[in-house]
DNA sequence: CAGCAGATGTACGATTCGTTACAGATACTT
DNA sequence: AAGTATCTGTAACGAATCGTACATCTGCTG
């Protein structure tokens, strides 16, 4: 029969999370400050529940830096911030909430947000349990092959993508070329297709003609295919020498293109490797032009 | 009868957590050390991660008592102990996603494919748990009002993403504009905007002068700016009225797009479900328009 | 009941940790 | 371009913590 010392507890805090408190407070910060606040929230609240020093030399500041922020916040020191820390991760343990159905703490788990990044997470692990790694590094090996030409194709929407594609090959090799299937110039592009160049084709629901048709032309060319598309997979597939179909379903009037996405930066990682030391040169002399035109800003 | 102890004791070093391996350890503990043992798997771990002296008050038990029972347990000593406790906690929080050590079956766990999407998902959950609900029903509401222009800025890369953004609201409501800051052509459209207009910033890594120009121009009109930007965070923040801020590391020399992507859809999303009459309506017409432009495929 | 062994707590010393003061560096202003 | 204000790290101080030695207590055994 110890006394039970509640009431007062429930005091135990205005229901805002230090790591809350942190994010919000991320505008008054200062540079070495908001570095150490990301390295805190990296792993919450581990990094957080250890000495001083170590906090500080994981997140690359120095100790005062750490107290200065931790003042910042309210906190007294660094021995109060640690117990606030520790009540903290003691009621989120108690609360047997549900955790992990909601990926945003603080909204229902009927949330657009968490539904939407349920629907993704799973498209995600289905997409790529389909997918043939041989394949996959099959599609990479001919797009890093200097002596294709590399063409990407989009749709209405996909183009998008496929020129975010393009953005980081144009950057990485030369001789790619951005086709938009939208407009009427596409053919000029066909002209210069010969065999053994390749064609990367973006091709979603509500499949376009204009795609198909250009894929044909390409294919009766000699051209490699690789297709991008969904799970139903464009007519292209028929024409294509690799194909790859993510899972694109949201609860949404529209599809998601997360999937497709994933694929082309992984593949542009892959290319960029099988590439590296040409990448590099291209890359530093891109900096120097970049430099030049001021178009980027110099520091953070 | 203390017999068994070593031998099979090595494997106890990993995937054995300390609870358990205080559990097992329980017949071996004295009284007072037994009574520790409870408090600390009372509201565990977070009253392992304290002072001693706290500990050992919280247990009714002394000092060295604490002490020589972590030492039974095999640790050096009390910060020894902690250290422990800590990366068992920072695994913990870790583990909900990355329980698919592989991706995609049959290829070896060190495979682009598998690291890539180990680091988007890190990503998604990260950046999710930062993000307000209430900042993002916030955005949406003002997206979603009929009686705001809406324009959409993006910058080199960016611009698809914001182009991605910009072909669904286009669809969704009147009155959605797409700048290209990398034209010259954007002050142009600066001219047009008004108080109470949104304007929808993303502005990543290699922050870009002309986006920040153009942001402190729109803010200097009175316009309200979403901002989509990364970790760091662009310096457009200071001028934004809603930030959203995304983690975009992955093993590459280039970031990833996939959780602005996915912000932009979950936006896409919930705008809709806001406007879904006037959207159903423009929906139909537009699918009318395509009847005619014969642009897409009639069947699957 | 006497004696002993293990268990437990108290008090002190050594060490680490948190804190403060100060000086160098950086960015911004006039 | 010089000056100022702010930021940031190094170094020393003081405080709290951990670990150890020792004394006390409890419970068991003969």
């Amino acid at each position: 029969m110890k006394a039970i010392k509640m009431g007062v507890s429930t005091l135990s805090q205005q229901a805002i999370t230090i790591a809350e408190r942190i994010q919000r407070a991320l505008d008054t910060l200062t540079r070495a400050e908001r570095q150490l606040a990301q390295a805190i929230l990296e792993n919450y609240p581990a990094s957080g529940l250890g000495p001083l020093s170590a906090l500080a030399k994981d997140a690359g500041v120095s100790g005062p830096t750490v107290l200065r922020m931790v003042q910042k916040l309210g906190f007294k020191g660094y021995p109060d911030f640690q117990t606030e820390l520790r009540e903290e991760l003691r009621d989120k343990v108690k609360n047997p909430i549900s955790k992990h159905d909601t990926w945003t703490e603080g909204a229902p788990s009927g949330h657009v947000l968490n539904r939407f990044t349920d629907a993704v997470m799973e498209n995600i692990r289905h997409s790529l349990a389909q997918i043939e790694p041989a394949a996959f590094d099959a599609a990479c090996a001919l797009i890093a092959d200097p002596k294709r030409k590399i063409f990407i194709v989009g749709g209405r929407i996909s183009h998008t993508i496929a020129e975010y594609l393009f953005l980081h090959m144009q950057v990485i090799r030369p001789d790619v070329i951005h086709v938009q299937s939208t407009s009427n110039t596409w053919p000029h592009y066909v002209l210069d297709m010969k065999e053994g160049d390749v064609v990367v084709v973006f091709d979603v629901r509500r499949y376009e003609n204009n795609t198909l048709k250009l894929s044909e032309l390409a294919h009766a060319k000699g051209a490699k295919i690789i297709l991008l598309t969904d799970q139903w997979r464009s007519p292209v597939h028929a024409l294509s020498d690799i194909c790859f179909s993510s899972r694109i379903v949201v609860p949404s009037a529209w599809d998601s293109a997360v999937m497709p996405l994933l694929l082309v930066e992984s593949m542009i990682s892959a290319v960029q490797d099988i590439l590296w030391t040409d990448t590099r040169d291209r890359m530093e002399t891109l900096e120097a032009i970049f430099d030049q035109t001021k178009m980027f800003r110099k520091f953070t």
